[in-house]
DNA sequence: CGAAACTCCGTACCTTGTAAAGTGTTTTGT
DNA sequence: ACAAAACACTTTACAAGGTACGGAGTTTCG
C-alpha cells in the first residue's frame, strides 16, 4: 500500500454546467424512469463518513456503493464522477462554518474567530485539506465562507481586491497549519508514537550524522526543542503563533491604507 | 481517470534506518552478489524526470523501470518502496536550493531571497508541493535549507525557538502560495484555458445563481476584478503580496523583541 | 569448493475508476 | 391503451498501480 500522492488534488473539474447545477441543487423534477433508491445528499454524505473515518484516499465507488447497498456503476446516477462526488462532499462540509462571527467583533477578532472556526472544521473533516486547490467547486457554501470573512474586513480602509488579497494569505498560512497538525496526528495515529517520541527514536541518528560545523543552528535548535518540552512542538499553539503573525501583517497593511487615505 | 488526490502524502515513512542511510549516503561497500546494472542516484534522477514531466502521480515503478531497462521488481533491490524513492527524490532536489542570500543582506532581505529560490524550485519541480508534510525525509538538503533560513534570522534577536517558529508560518504560507500558482499553471495547461478565461465562462452560470443579497461583497468583488484586468490575479503578484505581508508580521514580532530587550 | 549474499525476473494478487452494453421500470406522447 | 423514450441499475471488462513470493543466475567470503 503506497503512502504517496498518486493523483492531483482537484476539486471542480468536468462539465462546469452540470457540476453547478449539483452544487447549486437545481435539478428539476419530472425525470421519466424508475425512482432513484437513494438520494445525492445521501451518497455525499455516505462518502463524507468514509472520507471523515480514513481520509480521501480510501474513499472508493465501490465501498460507497456498497454501504449504500447498490452495485458500484449505480452511483453514476447521482454523480458524474468520482470527482465531481469529491467536489460535493467539500462543499457539503463547508457549510458546518456558517456561523459569523459576533457583529460587535473588530476585524482582527472577527478573522481569529473565523480563522479558529476553519481549524476546527479540519479536525473534523481532515480530508478537506487534500481538495484546498486552485477551481474549487463554486457551491454555496464556498462563496458563503469568502462573504463572512469580506465582511470581517467591513470596517477597515481596504479595497476589495486587497481584503481578497488579505484573506487570500491568511487561508494560505492556515492550510499549512492545519495540514501540519493533521499530518501530525495522522503519524501519531498509525506509527503510535507523538512527534515528540519520533524526535527522539530518529535523534541518535542523526547526532551521528549532523556535522556540528555544517548545521550549528539546527543543532541547537534541537537542544532549544528538548528543553522547552512537549509544548513547544504543539501544532496548535504554532497555529496560533502564525496566524497572530499574519494578523500583524495584515495590520501593518491597513495602517498603511489609514495613513494614506489621511 | 480521476483527479482527486487517492494516497495521503507522505514522505519518510519506513524503516528509518535504512531510510536514513540512503538519503546521507552511507551505503558501505563490499557487497556479495552481482554489481547492480545502475545507481540508486540513477534511479532517484530518471524518477525525478518523470515528475517534473508529468507530477508524483505519474510516477509509476513500472515506467521508471522501464525507462532504465531493467523490470519493475529489480527497483526494489535500489529502493525500499515507492514512498522512500519520493523521499529520496524531494532530498534531492531540495539540493538545488543550496544558494544563501548574500551575507550582505538584512534579514529581510534574506528571507525574500530564500522564499523567491523556493518558488522557483517549486516551478521547476512543481510534484514537490504533494510531499511537504509533516516527518518528511531528513536528508541533508533539508536540514541545509533550515540552517540556511536560520542563519538569515542571526541579526534578530529573537530566541531560537521563534526563529523556528517565524519560518514555519512563512514556509506554510509559501506552500499555499506556490500551490496556488502551480494549480493555475497545470490547469491552465491542461483546460486549455486561462484562469481569466474560465472565469469569464463560469461567471454567467454563477450570475444565475449568486443572490445579490446574500452575497454583495463576492459580487463585488467580481466586479472589481474585472476592472482590474488579468494583472489583478497573477499568482506571482499575489505571492509576492503574500511574502511581504507576512514579512511585515516578522516585522512586528521582531520589534516587540526588541522593545522587550530594552 | 561450498554456501551465503546478492541482483534480477516472471508471475500473481488485489484494488482502483469507469466504459460498454444489457435488463427492467416508469413516464410521456399519441 | 400502447409504443417509445428516458431513466435506474447491473454485470462484465479493461488498464493501471504497488509489491509479495519464489526462482534463476552471479559474485564473493570462509
Amino acid at each position: 500500500m503506497s503512502e504517496t500522492s498518486r493523483e492531483k488534488p482537484r476539486a471542480g473539474g468536468g462539465d462546469m454546467r452540470r457540476g453547478l447545477e449539483l452544487l447549486w441543487g437545481g435539478h428539476g423534477p419530472g425525470r421519466r424512469g424508475p425512482k432513484q433508491r437513494h438520494s445525492t445528499e445521501e451518497v455525499v454524505l455516505t462518502a463524507i463518513a468514509f472520507a471523515d473515518a480514513e481520509g480521501v484516499a480510501a474513499l472508493s465507488m465501490r465501498r460507497v456503493a456498497d454501504a449504500l447497498g447498490v452495485s458500484p456503476m449505480s452511483l453514476y446516477t447521482y454523480v458524474p464522477s468520482r470527482d465531481e462526488l469529491v467536489g460535493l462532499m467539500l462543499d457539503r462540509v463547508l457549510g458546518e462554518t456558517a456561523a459569523p462571527p459576533p457583529e460587535t467583533a473588530g476585524w482582527r477578532e472577527a478573522l481569529t474567530f473565523i480563522a479558529r472556526e476553519r481549524w476546527r472544521l479540519a479536525e473534523r473533516h481532515p480530508w478537506i485539506l487534500d481538495l484546498m486547490g486552485r477551481r474549487p467547486p463554486l457551491g454555496p457554501n464556498l462563496v458563503g465562507n469568502h462573504e463572512v470573512a469580506m465582511r470581517a474586513l467591513d470596517g477597515t480602509p481596504l479595497d476589495d481586491l486587497t481584503k481578497d488579497y488579505a484573506l487570500d494569505t491568511m487561508q494560505n498560512y492556515l492550510i499549512g497549519a492545519m495540514k501540519e497538525a493533521r499530518d501530525a496526528r495522522e503519524a501519531e495515529r498509525e506509527s503510535g508514537l507523538t512527534d515528540e517520541q519520533w524526535f527522539k527514536l530518529a535523534e541518535p541518528a542523526l547526532m551521528d550524522l549532523l556535522d556540528p560545523a555544517r548545521f550549528p543552528r539546527v543543532l541547537r535548535l534541537g537542544e532549544a526543542f528538548r528543553a522547552a518540552g512537549w509544548g513547544a512542538a504543539d501544532p496548535e499553539y504554532k497555529f496560533e503563533f502564525g496566524l497572530s503573525l499574519v494578523l500583524d501583517g495584515i495590520e501593518a497593511l491597513i495602517r498603511r491604507a489609514e495613513a494614506a487615505a489621511g
